[in-house]
DNA sequence: CTTTCGACATGACAATTGTCAAGTTGACTC
DNA sequence: GAGTCAACTTGACAATTGTCATGTCGAAAG
């Protein structure tokens, strides 16, 4: 089933990249490879980790229900990424559950491959930490976001990391629904909307899925200068 | 210089507790043991990672300094906890900086001294995965809260993690400046100030740095019903 | 082609929170 | 003991955000 595509796409992965060739086959040739529809369920929260996943294509989200029944979105991965590490190995139960957002292809490396392996090799458990860290990091920033920017400006930080170009104008495509964004970025949908008018002051025109940033540096310093909260004497 | 209960106390943390005495003995007797002010940085965020910390008295903040100067709390550490595994065992800067925010005592374990251990012995790299994932485990919580909770039901919350019972009434400190606290959840002084007087309409009393529950289970109810957007239909 | 439905935008309103400006209090210094 | 200072509290106000209601639009189904 898996093509060479395929196969190139999860090499590039933070958790397999480093690895030497002949461990990444290893894990490669027990990976379990399939489709989800959209809003197709992959994991629920409780439920006990049985293998690392590799996102091939499409879109993963993760999430919390909290016990009022909200929704809130933790990450959202993309081709490349992977998650569940730090859990595969250890046995237990996920914090979070994880969807299918649009079509989705993904690969699962069943933990007790993991496990054997990291015995013979420790290196393995430095890869995991690798990938581990880079969602704590991850964590760590969305954090920083919530506490220490309002809405608009979270909103222009997520426009400036779909950008590739450093300065000048720009156009890009939101990667998914406005409904998750605003999901992502810790507001209601209609605080996105609102957002997405404030920042036309800024250059920024939203058409559609369609971004059109007329100057990045603009847009960067609204990010860094209109302190909210931010002690700039 | 380190007194037995001190190296009982690191025993403890979730980093050793698991691993084989032989191991736990190597890495206390290379460890390096110090005494930190209140308000002494203990590192930057952007340092390289030399050592995993381990908290044997008093409290750490880790947090991030915005573009803007604000400071955002990330994590605020007690005695038994370690931080900066992580980031120690892979030569990487820091995400946060650290800081002592009561008189402390700390003990370091350098890295070097990990990462050749956990050559021999794969089995540190699942204690140290292990502490991670709490550390990524407990960002994810916080993230939820901050998503899915008002600032008064995130208080309630903070106050029932430091009750040792389950229901009826309950006395306790609270462990640090209500300015800290203020930041670990988000908000500034004076909202905090404002979530404790409303949270006297479901019997809770503060004076000083002294808590009084009247009732547990109405601060818990208060906590998961108040829906401020729970869709709960 | 028409119907239907969900995603999205917008206006009006309420609730929450940040901001600024006092005022209080306790700890610490001199 | 007087003075100083930082940690709070509180009130008034502004800004932001959630909530609810309504309307538009486009995609998919019939």
């Amino acid at each position: 089933m898996p093509h060479e595509a395929q196969k190139a796409i999860a090499r590039q992965s933070i958790l397999l990249r480093s690895l030497p060739d002949q461990h990444v086959e290893t894990l490669l040739s027990h990976a379990i490879w399939r489709q989800y529809d959209r809003g197709e369920t992959i994991f629920l929260q409780e439920e006990t980790a049985k293998a690392v996943h590799v996102v091939l294509a499409g879109w993963i989200k993760l999430f919390r229900i909290t016990p009022t029944g909200a929704e809130a979105v933790v990450s959202v991965f993309k081709r490349g990424d992977s998650f569940g590490e730090a859990v595969a190995l250890r046995n237990v139960p996920y914090p979070v559950s994880a969807e299918a957002v649009s079509a989705c292809e993904l690969m699962h490396i069943p933990s007790p491959i993991l496990i054997s392996l990291m015995k013979e090799d420790p290196e393995i458990g430095i890869s995991i930490l690798a990938s581990t860290f880079t969602h704590l990091h991850s964590l760590v920033a969305q954090l920083e976001q919530l506490k220490a920017q309002t809405g608009a400006q979270r909103v222009a930080e997520f426009l400036l990391n779909l950008c590739d170009s450093d300065e000048g104008r720009c156009d890009v495509s939101l990667p998914y629904d406005k409904m998750l964004i605003a999901g992502r970025l810790g507001m209601k949908p209609e605080s996105l909307s609102r957002a997405f008018s404030r920042l036309k002051t800024v250059g920024v025109n939203i058409n559609r899925n369609h971004a059109e940033i007329s100057d990045i540096d603009a847009l960067r310093s609204y990010v860094e200068d209109e302190s909210p909260s931010g002690k700039s004497w």
